[in-house]
DNA sequence: GATTTAATGGTAACCGGTGTCAAGTGATGT
DNA sequence: ACATCACTTGACACCGGTTACCATTAAATC
């Protein structure tokens, strides 16, 4: 721990300083630093010693001048679900942590109509290496092009193969649902509703099309008022409810494409006086904060974001990372998994 | 838009590219980037209408480098809540966005004891203008000391002055958790629970102290058996609730001391079969998603976060941002308020 | 021990901007 | 017409690293 305090005075010692200290060329430093092999042991123990007695840090910024290239990646995001955002975060800190790199985060306005412009100006403004999009602005094929032109790499994010291997981590979700609704009807549900989420989000094409194999499989149809329109949003999931709940058969199960409307339709439920999962089955997907937090908790669907975050700094920027985590597995499809809580149960009568 | 597409291969325009353009030398180009006075229009003109034909973006690094100190802030945080996180994130993000100034997020582990040398390490790595801790860690003093000691400036985000003015944003919770007791009161409570957040936390210590000031003045006081441990995890809000809600007696009222717990300690009422709110009435504090997501939607204290991450920025970089946000109010205390929704109501009998 | 060859170390230029300071420009005063 | 002055502008060094290339040194071969 080279530790004496700076005072904010004081300034930070350079390149120079070491090579001076240690008796050897800035050069010798710089390869000490860029760990060069053609060093002796000697050498480099010496120049070693005298930048841990100084306490030298390499400034990054005058790296990146001289490279060409700076150390920076850059975090894509427009989302209404925090914990995704941090979670993914997390996991590309963590596949980053021994690197040089660094992270920026950039929230997007997915409404606005300037969006491709201002990120357009973030990107030529501080030239990341790469940029990570999340879903659901990882689905804006205009933004991947963007990147594209700008000769920034990307990697999209995705509940399905938005892009090839390269630049997408996907997850199996459409695969995962139908696994969850097969569940359902194993358990002797027939009525099974649905709650779609947004229009033009891919993730809500992909939930709805497990959730339509699922029901086919097994003969089941989906009456049209079983199907309810959804944005998920808390909100979305008290309309889904009024109007499922209300129906003079209503469902013994819903499929919800989201915890968050999952826990609108159940708070409807509660309203109504109608039990979950007694009389009512449940089932959301994100496994999401909320999921845990409702009563009965939810099953849901966890989507292995974290993960994701990690294969995702992998196959963004594998040059600056070190090579250990090498993955066989080169197809990018990370498994999501169904999670079983207490939110469903047979459905009445059996 | 100077907008045409440079493959990857094509590189950027430097100011040199734009100086021989305009017939001027680069320093000049420099003068009109940096808005310098002394300067005729017409050259200004022909400067940024080179620059704008070669859409000319100055390198950041390249800036940092002469201009001795880059254009990065960090964000460090440990943070149970991503809600809180990301609007604060944006709340800076929105203060910096027309400044040069990039945001680099960091997560940290509270835990950890390699927590202070992590920190050091990246701090000493990206050497950012300035940091802004985010509660819990806000509340480390030896973290404080570390950016102090590394010349980086700090600002502490607090639930109370933890730091003078010029180092911390803060609110006035224990003013509104008052208030918001003085609510029950006046409803008629007289037994009113409380659910502790994690020992050690600021933010845990200032409820408490609101919540007793409440009940001191109506002259109330706290039996042992109604005051719960917590965490602010939602299982605490769980083993809270199994204790306060099998008493003999049984609390009418309960402030938990966030919105998880509260969640927790709601679900227990469910399963005993307790009404909420009319025989039970709950109050969090966070207003975070988990509020409105559970049924009936809580009661809480909602914390102005992403104003505090603009107030926050103002205070820590004023030099970089434009001068229009001035605000007189350098106290530095922004206004918690209470949110009302169906989790409260009198006492039974009333 | 002389000659090669490989391994290091050093020097200068450069990355893309900014600071300093002196020189150039035009307007004004006499 | 000439000196003076206030503004503008440019030349050059420099920020803290890196690469290209050359010089030097040490080890290896005959």
């Amino acid at each position: 721990m080279a530790a004496q305090n700076k005072g904010p005075g004081s300034k930070q010692p350079t390149i120079n300083d070491v090579a001076a200290l240690a008796g050897v060329s800035k050069k010798t430093v710089s390869r000490v630093i860029n760990r060069s092999e053609f060093l002796t042991d000697k050498t480099r123990t010496a120049v070693e010693k005298a930048i841990e007695q100084l306490g030298f840090v390499p400034n990054p910024q005058a790296r990146a001048l001289a490279f060409r290239r700076n150390f920076l990646i850059a975090l894509l995001h427009d989302n209404p679900n925090a914990q995704t955002v941090l979670n993914f975060q997390r996991g590309v800190l963590d596949a980053i942590k021994d690197s040089d790199l660094a992270l920026l985060v950039r929230p997007v306005d997915r409404g606005s109509d300037k969006m491709l412009e201002d990120v357009r100006t973030f990107l030529e403004k501080q030239r990341p290496i790469g940029a990570m999009l999340l879903p659901p602005i990882s689905e804006n094929d205009d933004l991947a092009k963007l990147c594209e032109d700008l000769g920034v790499r990307y990697i999209r994010i995705g509940s399905a193969r938005i892009d090839d291997a390269k630049h997408c981590i996907s997850s199996n979700d459409r695969e995962v649902v139908a696994e969850a609704v097969r569940g359902l009807v194993a358990l002797g549900h027939r009525r099974i509703g649905f709650v779609r989420g947004p229009v033009g989000f891919r993730s809500a094409a992909e939930r709805e099309e497990g959730f339509r194999a699922a029901l086919a499989e097994a003969g089941l149809d989906l009456p049209a008022e079983l199907y309810a329109p959804g944005n998920y949003r808390y909100t979305a999931g008290i309309e889904a409810g009024e109007a499922l709940l209300s129906l003079s058969a209503p469902p013994t199960a819903v499929f919800c494409s989201n915890d968050e409307m999952a826990a609108g339709l159940m708070s409807v439920a509660h309203g109504k006086g109608i039990r979950v999962p007694g009389e009512l089955s449940i089932i959301g997907f994100d496994d999401s904060p909320t999921a845990t937090h409702i009563w009965p908790a939810l099953s849901t669907v966890r989507w292995p974001i974290r993960e994701m975050g990690i294969r995702a700094a992998q196959t963004l920027v594998p040059d600056f990372l070190s090579p250990g985590a090498k993955d066989d597995d080169d197809s990018n499809v990370l498994a999501s998994t169904f999670v079983e809580r207490q939110s469903v149960a047979p459905p009445p009568g059996r």
